[in-house]
RNA sequence: GCGCCCAUCGUCUAGAGGCCUAGGACGUCGCCCUUUCACGGCGAAAACACGGGUUCGAUUCCCGUUGGGCGCGCCA
């Protein structure tokens, strides 16, 4: 299946009624791209020229992008950031961000894919505008156009076979040349037409000279239109391909600017050509690299091509992926964290990079963690809640929650997000919370709890048990003083406190972990611990 | 094979001919803080792929090499 471009795609007879008539009135998001600095001085949306008033009137619409993945998988790591993008240009021009299902092959496109697609996007927060337009919906509107362009002469009915097809490509490779349609139907007349074939359609390309794309991001590319051959619109079935579909859509939906993945940068010079014929004004382009895996290589299950959804399972917070995404690729200056508003204030094409970028989980965490601590108790406790049903073993977690849970949760929820870096981390952090007397104890909280090490604990437990208020101070003082009563240090009386009280060697400030736990909970963890129950166990 | 794109620390990146003794972030290592682990603070190691040009001067411009990526369907 292919990778990030999230692509491109057809849509349904639910357009959006902006779509100009033809795209004339488009102007001023037509511009040339100098390549390398020259590029990136020239302010990308400033016309400078020519502005029609029309235009001027429907400034709110002037920008207009879509994110078109087809359905065939979920929504991907490569996917997200060029909806991401898509999502941001739009907004840091207060146009429409579309988005259309590219499902024209039946075979390939699941509903189960949609939806996780549609999911995907709502848990990422980009929103868009207006229904989602099917391509396979609008399927007529392709045909009609390619009729029209047969009608013009921009296009001929080909009735060469697969195996005709087959041959022709292994002539060219032999040849040193690009395997490619040899334009063998192009000039003969419809009288030779075989019978009983059902013909596609193919548009006529130029058979010289040469295409140039200017491109927001990659500048200007240009190739031979020997290279180029005459492509299918309409298949013999009548449905039309990709090629042509986009093409219609992106026009009729009234897309300005198109923002995805580099591997679409040839069909760019093909859709050229389509949009030629049709006398249409073509969007802009930016295409921009796809993300790589760790090793460089193309991104793999192993690497992060999961679905957003695993990122959410594994306790990522929506507001860092997009952080994340948006930094892999984009810069500006030393610049690591934006907000969404400040991502959409700055964000623009000029300074997205023409290399790729490598994913890499470990930077991920590190912002997720910032994120986390960030949020603030409340919110985040919220965040933990809702959240709850997609992490690893949250179900369990959740079933356990009562208000006396919650409130404990609430109060730890500051000493546990300092040392999470995922939701997961927090949920794991704060196990102790939820676990069941007698505790489980880690290996290394085994190994804390000496003999020695429980006599002091011994010792401690009548002091904390007449103690009249119960709070991470009066308990500090007694545990101090133990400590101090005993000549050992602080650390050797603590750190076998709160193996007993959670069973790990990590956990919250230990004073907190008492009063969070409360008088009755935390003396009874103690007394699991208590010397003479070690010699019974 | 043909076409197109790319190339600064391990990774994400700053850099727009002299400001570079190449900066920041993640990661790594060390120190500090400290009841643990984190957080936080301080510090260290770590890069201009290679070769030719152009220039008084190249990380920056040009060419080539090497390496990587993408495309070449009646898939999208």
């Amino acid at each position: 299946m292919r990778q990030p471009s999230g692509g491109e795609s057809c849509a349904p007879s639910c357009i959006h009624p902006i779509a100009p008539d033809d795209g004339a009135c488009r102007a001023p998001f037509s511009r040339a791209a100098p390549r390398d600095k020259e590029r990136r001085r020239a302010s990308h949306e400033a016309p400078g020229q020519i502005v029609p008033t029309t235009v001027l009137e429907r400034m709110p619409k002037d920008v207009v992008t879509r994110f078109a993945p087809s359905p065939t998988g979920f929504l991907h790591i490569g996917g997200a950031r060029t909806a991401l993008f898509n999502w941001l240009y739009a907004k840091r021009h207060g146009g429409l961000f579309l988005l259309r299902i590219e499902d024209t092959d039946r075979e390939r496109s699941t509903q189960g894919a949609i939806d996780a697609i549609l999911d995907g996007m709502r848990w990422l927060g980009l929103d868009w505008d207006g229904d989602v337009t099917y391509q396979f919906s609008r399927a007529p509107r392709h045909r009609e156009i390619a009729e029209e362009l047969l009608a013009r002469g921009k296009a001929y009915r080909c009735y060469a076979s697969a195996q005709e097809l087959e041959e022709m490509r292994e002539t060219a490779r032999a040849e040193g040349r690009p395997p490619r349609y040899d334009g063998r139907w192009r000039d003969r007349s419809p009288e030779e037409a075989p019978e009983g074939i059902a013909p596609v359609i193919r548009l006529k390309t130029p058979q010289e000279g040469e295409t140039v794309i200017e491109d927001a991001v990659q500048g200007r590319v240009v190739f031979p239109n020997k290279d180029i051959d005459d492509f299918v619109l309409l298949r013999s079935d009548g449905a039309p391909t990709y090629m042509l579909a986009v093409v219609v859509d992106d026009h009729d939906m009234g897309v300005t600017q198109i923002i995805r993945g580099d591997d679409h940068l040839t069909n760019a010079a093909r859709q050229k050509h389509i949009y030629e014929a049709l006398g249409w004004q073509a969007p802009a382009l930016a295409h921009i690299p796809l993300i790589h895996g760790p090793d460089g290589a193309k991104l793999s299950k192993r690497h992060g091509a999961l679905g957003v959804d695993a990122y959410r399972a594994m306790g990522y917070l929506p507001s860092a992926l997009r952080n994340y995404l948006l930094r892999l690729g984009w810069s500006q200056g030393d610049r690591e964290f934006f907000s969404t508003a400040e991502m959409i204030e700055a964000f623009d094409l000029d300074s997205i990079h023409r290399s790729p970028a490598r994913f890499d989980f470990v930077k991920l965490e590190n912002m997720n963690g910032h994120y986390l601590r960030d949020t603030d108790d409340a919110d985040l406790l919220a965040t933990l809640l809702a959240s709850l049903p997609y992490l690893e073993g949250g179900q369990a977690i959740a079933r356990k929650l009562d208000e006396r849970r919650k409130a404990q949760l609430a109060a730890a929820m500051s000493g546990l997000k300092a040392r999470a870096k995922t939701l997961n981390e927090l949920v794991d952090g704060a196990g102790f919370l939820f676990a069941e007397r007698p505790l489980p104890l880690d290996a290394k909280a085994a190994a804390l709890l000496t003999p020695k090490a429980r006599e002091g604990l011994a010792a401690l437990t009548p002091r904390l048990a007449a103690l009249e208020e119960w709070s991470a101070a009066t308990t500090e003082a007694v545990v101090r003083e133990i400590a101090a009563s005993l000549g050992v240090k602080l650390g050797d009386l603590a750190q076998p406190l709160r193996a007993a009280l959670t069973g790990r060697t990590t956990s919250p400030g230990i004073f907190d972990v008492l009063a969070i736990l409360g008088r009755e909970e935390s003396l009874a963890r103690l007394a699991d611990q208590a010397p003479s129950s070690a010699q019974r166990a």
